[in-house]
DNA sequence: CTATATTTGTACGTATGTATG
DNA sequence: CCATACATACGTACAAATATA
């Protein structure tokens, strides 16, 4: 299954013989590779260099490796979360706006709105309007986890069964979480949301393909309005100083 | 809420030390980080959890590792590249069709021809006359490098100023460019290119918003309708995981 | 060509966490 | 609840490869 070769950096290449059994489907998510010291064996390596291999296999979110008695390197489920978030981060603390992160949600979300009108099923609609009951359980209970409001978005790109729509969308509501947890948006503004959402749910269960689009229109503008409006309000710290001061 | 994030890898926790040291501009591209020995030190941990932190940031990215002397770990420029690159891999790993992409440039392009047609500069305007006639040239040529077509569009992206635009643009175009690629397009379909470049390019030269989004739009479909018959024609099927089948 | 600094790789140990009987 | 086996996590010491000056 695997050969032993010496190349640049070892460890490298053997990232690069696992990572293509895994594109190849020879490992499958869910499989478990053979433990550390049967790796070394294989590749007739020391067991350094195999946990550098395992490691950058971790941090690119191809397996997961967990420790203990049946624990083990697995591969995981292909997501590009792992990666993205590294990201992310960092174009968070790049000249990113509000109105940069508003402008592509204004150009895609009431896209998405409209056509979802138009594709969507009965199941969607339910799974729609438990996310927006589960939105207003928390809500009033306090707890207002704001999760649930990406979750919603998720499922109309979903719905657009375009890959590459769904990993944008995705993206994008990725960088408005962070936005929103650094700037601690209150209640005031997630019960605002949460009518929009209501509002937008209304047209897609109508399938009203304008309306959606607008009330998407409209719910992106105002999202972006009130957030700037805190921005305004409070001075955007930043995050705690690193450890890392004395290079 | 926010992640509670036990780090019980103690590899883990450095990398991520080192990681918003380079995000908080604590440590600059080109910076030298200390050597292996001194990083033991400072983090009293053993060689072997420095090397898989140092190793972790490599693979991101954010470092490059340089042997020899006056070798040592360095600060890389960070670009997007990598991580586009990732995300263009796990892409083509799902089943994604001419059409996803072509609908979501049907999206997005227009939007930024307008937008570019009404912030567009003088010096703009040289860039994409010179990449029109670079793109001329080498059709007369017979050489046809398809790359400067895709700059066309990289360069309207940039007008725009929205960072994320940029990337999603140039994130389509990298998809764009393996697609055509694979099928193999042909001259003829260079010419159709060139001169909707053409078209958009003098509608931009005249600030015509309007304009310049129409034929953007027309462009895109052409784009599309032309690669979907040579795709017919060639028996070329979507993606599929053979895109990895080179050993 | 010869030092030298630095990463790369090896070998073998202990510590820690986790499932299981 | 405890003992035990298993697998990763981490540590130490040393040898090798390699790029630079």
């Amino acid at each position: 299954m695997f050969q032993s070769v010496k190349l640049n950096k070892i460890s490298e290449n053997i990232t690069e013989q696992i990572r293509e059994a895994i594109f190849h489907g020879k490992l499958k998510p869910g499989d478990r590779l053979p433990i550390e010291k049967e790796l070394m064996g294989k590749f007739e390596v020391s067991k350094g260099t195999i946990r550098e291999a395992l490691r950058s296999l971790e941090v690119l979110g191809f397996v997961d490796i967990r420790k203990g008695a049946s624990g083990g390197t697995f591969v995981t489920e292909v997501d590009m979360n792992r990666v993205r978030d590294y990201f992310t981060n960092y174009l968070l603390f790049q000249n990113l706006s509000l109105t940069n992160l508003s402008e592509v949600r204004l150009i895609l979300e009431p896209y998405i709105a409209e056509k979802a009108a138009r594709l969507i099923k009965r199941e969607d609609l339910k799974k729609l309007e438990e996310i927006v009951e589960q939105s207003e359980d928390t809500l009033n209970k306090g707890t207002s986890n704001k999760i649930e409001f990406h979750e919603f978005h998720r499922i109309l790109g979903n719905i657009s069964g375009n890959p590459i729509l769904i990993f944008i969308v995705d993206f994008i509501e990725g960088l408005l979480i962070d936005t929103k947890n650094r700037l601690g948006a209150g209640n005031d503004f997630s019960i605002k949301v949460l009518n929009a959402h209501k509002r937008i749910y209304k047209a897609l269960s109508k399938r009203d393909a304008r309306g959606a689009r607008i009330e998407m229109a409209k719910h992106v503008r105002e999202v972006e309005r009130n957030l700037v409006a805190i921005q305004k309000e409070r001075r955007v710290g930043h995050y705690s100083r690193s450890v890392f001061g004395h290079f």
